[in-house]
RNA sequence: GCCGGGUUGGGGUAGCUUGGUUAUCCUGAGGGACUGUGGAUCCCUCGACUCGGGUUCAAAUCUCGGACCCGGCCCCA
């Protein structure tokens, strides 16, 4: 027996039909909101990848050489990928650019619960201008997708990353000793940014105020503590999205997103139920196109980690569609199977799921497989049918049937 | 990469402490009872000890190592 590799799946029927229909609501709400689908290649020169997150992801990553020598990675993630296809091929398309995308990625870490080595993200990117509507555009987006999917228990957690960045710069830290710090910051390891704030001869009352403002959660009074441009377009969005309904989410002005492309705005959506990787989605503004070799542009997106999404929403409950078929035909006796294939044709020629007996199997086991498969139809074609010009309908359903012409079947299926 | 717990037919499991006949039960799948009517019942069949080494007369059981899964740490773009 072949194993499967470490961290991947193999999905099932059922457990497909349950993905596709997840995914199908993300489509369908990017579509609505007039992002358009956008697809890149599964491998990239590994280049793209450390020069977004440096060179130390290459541990993190599925990295290699091809047959021809060059360094080739598996993608793990799908903003940078979008943004080089943007700066090569996207760059003079009508601004906005709204582009969402849904993929597979890979990371070669641990699995564990909800992680992975291959995955799916779901994700979209705006290019726009810099102004708080593009941003609440796409945390509109993303919580609109959150509440048509169905998901009853997340938090979002809207925040900026020019407060802190602002407060360090204004005491003086050097803009090389700042990202760790806010690397500390955003783990909550507290003591020990406090303890890089003090080496970067920052004053105690700026160090408690610094700590202070990571811990600002709330609701949008909670801007009252600070002042700035950040402060502006944090309100700026939050109106916007008052407008569009967006209520359900909160300040959080400890969201510090690690990296250092992202350039304003930054946001997390969370599942509680999740436990220790709970973290469902994540995104904000970010400028990556000059990292590319292309002109600076404003851009603002999110990915959605769509495998703990689903993961989540099973948690509550969530069983995606029934199986079902429309009509199952079973033929009796060798003599009628010819007769029961055209009718079977016929269905699926006007779109009918239609399923046929192809085990020669007796009436009433085949009635079984019917009642297994929840056909919603059985049509028996028999040679007492037959012998009238009809068939006999089953409505499983109700469990009565009765004799219908062989013409006005289809147009009596719906009412058997 | 680190720590801990696991792995028995397709799915769910008993057996492991204390090694010993044909590995338990439920479910599933195929066939039959039943060549004209499903969800029931009965019968038959299929199908498993994660892999490799060691100890032993004898290993699902003890032991070592690998793989994979689960929980946690690190990481999380």
């Amino acid at each position: 027996m072949i194993q499967r590799p470490r961290g991947t799946r193999d999905f099932g029927p059922e457990e497909m039909e349950k993905r596709r229909c997840l995914e199908a609501i993300m489509r369908r709400e990017a579509a609505v909101f007039g992002f358009r689908e956008i697809a890149t290649p599964i491998f990239e020169y590994t280049e793209l990848f450390t020069i977004r997150s440096g060179p130390n992801i290459i541990e993190e990553i599925y990295a290699f050489q091809d047959k021809g020598g060059r360094e080739i990675a598996l993608r793990p993630e799908l903003t940078a990928p979008a943004m080089r296809f943007y700066v090569n091929e996207l760059s003079n398309s009508a601004k906005p650019l709204k582009m969402f995308y849904f993929g597979q990625c890979f990371r070669y870490e641990r699995p564990q619960s909800g992680r992975f080595r291959e995955f799916f993200q779901f994700g979209a990117e705006l290019i726009s201008n810099p102004g708080p509507e593009s941003d609440a555009e796409v945390i509109a987006l993303a919580a609109s997708i959150m509440r048509r999917i169905g998901l009853k228990n997340y938090n979002i957690r809207v925040g900026h990353i020019g407060v802190l960045r602002n407060m360090l710069a204004e005491a003086g830290v050097d803009s090389e000793v700042a990202p760790l710090i806010l690397q500390k910051l955003d783990k909550k390891e507290y003591d020990e940014a406090r303890q890089r704030m003090r080496d970067a001869d920052m004053e105690e009352e700026q160090i408690e105020r610094v700590v202070d403002i990571t811990n600002t959660v709330g609701p949008i009074d909670v801007l009252d503590k600070i002042e700035g441009d950040a402060r502006d377009h944090l309100l700026g969005i939050f109106k916007i999205l008052e407008a569009y309904g967006v209520t359900d989410i909160e300040v959080d002005l400890g969201v510090v997103r690690g990296l250092d492309y992202y350039t304003g705005m930054v946001f997390e959506i969370d599942a509680p139920v999740l436990g220790a990787e709970k973290q469902i989605c994540g995104g904000g503004s970010y400028s990556l196109t000059e990292m590319f070799g292309g002109e600076k542009t404003f851009s603002t997106g999110f990915g959605i980690g769509f495998d703990r999404t689903l993961l989540a929403l099973e948690k509550e409950g969530f069983e995606g569609p029934a199986h079902s078929m429309d009509v199952y035909v079973l033929p009796v006796g060798d003599a009628c199977r010819q007769e029961a294939h055209r009718i079977a044709a016929e269905l699926r020629l006007a779109g009918v799921r239609t399923d046929i007996d192809l085990m020669g199997r007796s009436l009433a086991k085949s009635m079984k497989y019917a009642n297994a498969i929840n056909a919603q139809r059985v049509v028996i074609v028999g040679e007492k049918e037959l012998a009238q010009g009809a068939v006999t309908v089953r409505d499983m359903n109700a469990g009565e049937q009765r004799l219908v012409k062989r013409e006005e079947l289809l147009a009596k299926l719906g009412h058997y």
